[in-house]
DNA sequence: GCTCTCGTTATGTCTGCGCATATAGAAGGA
DNA sequence: TCCTTCTATATGCGCAGACATAACGAGAGC
């Protein structure tokens, strides 16, 4: 290739941090001094620039320039794909099963995590999603019936509800978090682990503007971990 | 402001699909096209719908154009700051101590970890995060002495490896997860809980090139949750 | 009917250019 | 000394145009 790319400037400055080349804390050369050097148009070097900046790498201010970053932010980032999904990619066939299904008032921690002032009518999904033979993951799905009245009359016993709200919601907020908590006796149940083990749970709240839509709560089996590389 | 902006037009696209105006796997109009409906440039298009490819709202594909994604990926992205900061950011003040210090051949399941053939030299640290008086975190971190023989020498028993590491470290790949585990002997006197409590653990492997550079596995104080918003 | 080739086309990227904007640092004033 | 104001400058962003590249789909050849 004769001409020079933004890719190729982005992974030989990233050589450069790796091999200490230029140290924490470090002033880059300007774009335009880059762009001579690399004998391109100050925009590829720009996009380079930016693109290593938004990995955290790199540190920009306008007039002050670009520098290393002291302490580099240590992004993780993880795909949260269908559980379907990601049970197939484990190479094992997907089962699925409704265990529960009631219309209630919201209690009070899910107001909560709702966000909502006041109670308001919500459909309580508790779903079991198997790898194989074995339980994989229990889904506790909490659906806001003010923001999706249609969710009422949707069938959940052959479909998850994940599934149903990928075609119906749009949402714009998200919370996502992770933690671990204990196995009561419901979950040793359904996940066929002992009361007491230590699970790996994610949480997730949803609002389409100031409407919450839905919350649920994954919780999956014993030992599952959650894994990214970069 | 009387030009149009890149960000504008992503968040004009963004809102349309939150409205639900352009449909799962919608073709969108191409660059050309909305450029002129705009009245900008395509460049500033390309840049707008690029961006929303990468947040995995959108699917880009040369020749075919630019449609929604049929299962937006829903990602999500974790700072994973220094503890101290973390605790800093809390408002706490923040607190460490060494708990133990070695120098050993590295374990089995440690060779796995850092994908070792056979077994060498690891400096082995325990560490105590505090946040105010309370224990936040243990660390337990193993540096490989042949790839940071450097380690051998630095003194630990103030400052953290964490702080220490990253001004001595380059790396290039990462492997970072995070599960549940539960606490044993030692985690609950450490952490202040009891034993067999869920607790929340994030573990993460560091390499320059091929050579393993360090593997750390810090397990949190009973309760903690990591959090991301978008 | 099937396969393969090739032109068309939408996105990907680069080039120069110009202006906008934030801001570090100098200059000036109290 | 300290504060304010000004200015030079590095990055941020936009424009128009061009060529690169992947891949869809039509048409040729079997």
């Amino acid at each position: 290739m004769r001409q020079i790319s933004y890719r190729q400037i982005k992974e030989d400055v990233r050589a450069k941090l790796v091999r200490g080349e230029w140290g924490l804390g470090t002033e880059l050369p300007k774009e335009q001094d880059m762009a001579a050097a690399y004998g391109c148009a100050r925009a590829t070097v720009n996009r380079a620039l930016r693109e290593l900046a938004e990995e955290g790498l790199l540190e920009r201010k306008r007039k002050s320039g670009t520098r290393v970053r002291q302490a580099p932010i240590r992004q993780a980032r993880f795909d949260i794909p269908l559980v379907r999904r990601e049970i197939e990619a484990l190479g094992e066939r997907y089962g699925y099963r409704l265990l529960h299904r009631a219309v209630v008032e919201a209690p009070g921690w899910l107001c909560a995590r709702m966000r909502l002032d006041a109670p308001e009518p919500v459909l309580h999904l508790r779903c079991l999603h198997h790898a194989g033979d074995t339980p994989y993951q229990v889904e506790d799905r909490w659906i806001n019936l003010t923001t999706l009245p249609a969710a009422r009359e949707a069938d959940f016993t052959t479909e998850g509800p994940n599934e149903w709200l990928i075609a119906a919601i749009p949402f714009s907020d998200v919370e996502i978090s992770f933690s671990a908590t204990a196995a009561d006796a419901e979950l040793a149940r359904d996940l066929g682990c002992a009361p007491g083990d230590p699970l790996f749970q994610g949480e997730r709240s949803t609002w389409l503007g100031d409407a919450p839509v839905t919350y649920v709560r994954m919780v999956f089996r014993r030992g599952h971990r959650m894994t990214t590389r970069y």
